[in-house]
RNA sequence: GCUGGUGUGGCGGAACUGGUAGACGCCCAGGACUUAAAAUCCUGUGGGUAGCGAUACCCGUGCCGGUUCGAUUCCGGCCACCAGCACCA
């Protein structure tokens, strides 16, 4: 008989909604295996998306059948911008159409046939959610960790409208082409650069890809340096710069300001200061990318006409504006030492700026006695042209300065951060309103917690307002209110919070969705948390998993939970290709549909192909045919298992010997996660034992309800029935993951390869307990022929090589 | 530029801490069953040279070199592709 996927996966699934499997159970230990959940969008889910999904549903039924209770929970990132820009197209309200969305997502998610508890799932966009978004907002404001700020977005002139980086392609609108510029809006910022020693100590504490560790450490940008001060000359002012190499303070010969800089425009004497000023206009109207773009020969900059004094050596150096340096970054401005900065080097050579060398490799002291072609960016070597730090070790100066500079008394050691505050506000309708109300007596007030949630309003029309405010300002019965502390006349923000606002916390509510009192309960946040493991896609690296972590450690501080890390361990899965090796597109026509899949080979054979596709930590490209490998494998099985379902025989020393050895390697691949050795190893095992079932007319029973068991947690359906098949009652996932005996998995044969200086020359079959003295007479009587000469030497390494060495 | 990853047959990939390179699957070829085809089953399948043949030998894990009895694996130096970050002083 064909194995019939249709009628068996179906009474299965009927069984395990009538069945639970995983119940809750407080008596055994809590194991929580989380999804990043998804945003539902209009195209569904396509074979991608399975991937990670059968990835953390096998690894958590393995965590049931090691006895645990499994927390597996899914649900939706609701709130974003592809539900509001169909809005605007269609007139859908975005609920309607992210409803639809979801509704889709929620079949297809069921397809999949995952431990998911249903009754957990929830959304961002449901008032009951974002109530408490909107609760950690306030209690972030409270605590001073949002502020507003007047902030440059990318702005479309054309659409009017804010973007964001995604939104900008090569510099210019995504929608119409428009090259994109800068617009001051009043944003939200939340003070994330508070927790950055935190959030790059505690990355240490976490069992995470090492790539993902480095891209937050490395975002965090941690380094070490020294603030400067450089005095004016003829003005009393100064300016401070910030540098990782006071090393080399002697070769500072100019400044450059970055052209925000307060004292950019103040310090351009009267003969400069139109084309100071001109720069200055010109670089506020570029954009990021534009400024970025540039490269070191291209470099612009106008000189201010003004000098400031090098502290060490009292010697005058020009002040220079120039937007290849960042205002928000150390003190926006820098000290410039042409000679060891590769982009400090190129300004001076198109400006004709002063180059003074200042440290020399140290086996040729003298190289830039006569000039210097190119910077020396290294900092191992020796101090020259230093006055008294002449002679020392640059690397170590470069550590003692910033004290000794301190002591002099013009600067202090200082450590700097690339991380910035998070740009916490949009100006879009479709997102958690702000809970802030703008009085002009009492300045920004929070919405009183009691009265959260406060709900998004409906609105007539999602067009973006013109002036870059979010549509909400339109709608004046809901901008105007009262305040809540002097109940006089006040207007309500009207920025909504970014997506990242409501998956930075998700998993938490999870496990108590229902709590109107709390965002989760202390005592089943202590009991059920945090993540054990985490799985998805590698694209939110740096951002989704940096803003949970910050926001764990400050509900941590306020006492809200008792751990500060969200993850305990991360799995990041790589991407589906397209059947071509590229990403899929709905624009390109390739992408792969799983519904598609499960009409002709059904939910096991596609969760099985999904894993045997490839390292699961890898990208692969979709095969067609692949998928009918893994569908025959299954067929294969179901007929081998049909046959022997009622064999009532003993096992054979040669089906123990296989059935241990498979407990062996299953357990093996899955604990290090290779999933797709795992699947190969089932196919293994199968025509191994086919092979045997030829050989010695049956295989026992026992043998195929091991093999049940551990085929379960991949192909649930097929493992469930052909637990029944065996005569087994009540469910596959009611018994344990099953143990081997070592002896038992050990072969009573090998096959040891023979190699005459090295390169293999025959086998010699012994007993797995034969003694080394009798396998290497066995084995040289077997290669005699290829001994012609005297043996050297002879290596044995039991039982897996001999190697005869032979001279002459 | 920096950081990380990858490079193995016609293809996806396997090989534990250095020990038979190519498991498993796909493709392909031949055979069985069939009036025929599909499905299924069996056999073969890295390249080359010699032989009717079982077989024997040579080459082969991106390239060059090193360590070792032995290297896909370790070390040094390159190349290519992919991803992320990018004027962070």
């Amino acid at each position: 008989m064909a194995y019939n996927f249709k009628e068996i996966e179906k009474k299965w699934a009927k069984y395990w909604e009538e069945n639970p499997v995983n119940v809750k159970d407080d008596k055994k230990e809590k194991y929580y295996c989380l999804d990043m959940f998804p945003y539902p969008s209009g195209a569904g889910l396509h074979v991608g998306h399975w991937r990670g999904y059968v990835i953390s549903d096998a690894w958590s039924r393995y965590q049931v059948l090691k006895g645990k209770y499994v927390i597996h929970p899914m649900g939706f990132d609701a709130f974003g911008l592809p539900a509001e820009n169909y809005a605007l197209k269609m007139h859908v309200h975005p609920s309607i159409s992210t409803d639809e969305n979801i509704k889709n997502f929620e079949r297809q998610l069921k397809q999949i046939e995952a431990l998911y508890d249903w009754d957990m799932e929830l959304k961002t966009t449901d008032p009951d959610y974002y109530r408490w978004t909107q609760w950690i907002f306030v209690k972030l404001f409270e605590a001073g960790l949002a502020y507003e700020k007047e902030f440059p977005i990318n702005w479309c002139p054309s659409c009017k409208t804010g973007l964001s980086n995604e939104d900008v392609v090569d510099g210019c609108c995504e929608r119409c082409g428009t090259p994109v510029t800068k617009k001051n809006l009043r944003q939200w910022m939340l003070k994330i650069t508070n927790y950055a020693e935190r959030l790059l100590k505690d990355l240490d504490k976490l069992d995470w890809p090492e790539k993902v560790k480095k891209m937050q450490t490395e975002w965090i940008g941690k380094s070490y340096g020294a603030e400067v001060d450089f005095k004016i000359d003829g003005v009393d002012d100064k300016i401070t710069v910030y540098t990782t190499r006071p090393d080399t303070l002697y070769g500072a010969t100019f400044m450059v300001l970055a052209p925000e800089h307060e004292l950019s425009k103040k310090l351009a004497t009267p003969d400069r200061k139109e084309d100071v000023e001109n720069y200055i206009k010109t670089a506020s109207m570029k954009t990021n990318v534009d400024r970025m773009a540039v490269s070191d020969k291209d470099k612009t900059g106008v000189w201010t006409g003004s000098y400031a004094i090098n502290p060490l050596n009292g010697k005058k150096i020009p002040i220079w504006v120039s937007d290849y340096v960042l205002v928000d970054y150390g003190t926006g401005a820098i000290m410039c030492v042409p000679a060891h900065d590769a982009r400090d080097f190129a300004f001076a050579k198109k400006f004709g700026l002063e180059i003074v060398p200042v440290i020399a490799p140290k086996d040729d002291i003298h190289r830039f006695d006569n000039g210097i072609e190119e910077a020396y960016t290294v900092a191992d070597g020796v101090v020259i042209n230093s006055d008294e730090w002449n002679g020392r070790d640059s690397s170590e100066l470069k550590k003692s300065a910033p004290d000794e500079i301190e002591k002099k008394g013009f600067g202090k050691k200082t450590v700097n951060y690339k991380i910035r505050d998070w740009v916490f506000s949009r100006q879009r309708y479709w997102g958690e309103p702000i809970p802030i109300v703008h009085c002009s007596k009492c300045g920004n007030v929070a919405v009183p917690v009691e009265e959260l949630p406060l709900k998004l309003p409906d609105v007539e029309s999602y067009e973006p307002s013109g002036t870059g405010e979010s549509p909400l300002v339109n709608i004046e019965s809901w901008v105007n209110c009262t305040c809540p502390k002097c109940k006089g006349p006040a207007k309500r923000e009207t920025n909504t919070m970014p997506q990242w606002a409501g998956s930075s916390w998700y998993f938490l509510r999870y496990i108590d969705k229902y709590n109107d009192k709390a965002l989760v309960d202390r005592e089943k946040a202590d009991k059920y948390l945090p993540v054990d493991m985490y799985v998805g896609g590698v694209e939110h690296a740096v951002l989704h998993l940096l803003y949970s972590r910050f926001w764990t450690k400050f509900l941590y501080d306020i006492g809200v939970i008792g751990f500060d890390e969200p993850f305990h361990k991360l799995f990041n899965q790589g991407m589906i290709l397209g059947p071509e090796g590229i990403k899929m597109s709905k624009s390109l026509g390739n992408v792969i549909n799983p519904d598609e899949m499960i009409e002709n080979y059904g939910c096991d054979t596609l969760r099985m192909y999904e894993l045997f596709i490839g390292p699961p930590d890898m990208d692969a490209a979709w095969d067609d045919r692949g998928i009918e490998g893994v569908y025959k494998f299954i067929n294969r099985l179901y007929n081998l298992i049909e046959k022997n379902a009622n064999e009532n025989r003993e096992a054979t020393k040669e089906s123990l010997y296989l059935r241990h050895n498979l407990i062996k390697i299953i357990t093996e691949r899955l604990e290090s996660f290779s999933f797709n050795t795992v699947i190969s190893g089932f196919m293994e095992y199968t025509n191994s034992l086919i092979d045997l079932d030829r050989k010695e007319g049956y295989v026992d029973k026992e043998t195929f309800k091991t093999f049940a068991i551990l085929l379960s947690p991949f192909a649930p359906h097929l493992a469930e029935e052909f637990y029944h098949m065996l005569g087994c009652g009540g469910s596959v996932f009611d018994s344990t993951w099953p143990t081997y005996d070592m002896n038992l998995a050990k072969a009573s044969t090998i096959k040891i390869p023979i190699q005459v200086n090295g390169k293999t020359r025959g086998f010699v079959e012994v007993d797995s307990e034969a003694e080394d003295k009798i396998v290497i007479e066995a084995a040289k009587k077997e290669v005699a022929s290829k001994l012609t000469g005297d043996i050297v030497k002879e290596i044995y390494v039991k039982g897996k090589i001999i190697n005869f060495v032979v001279r002459g």
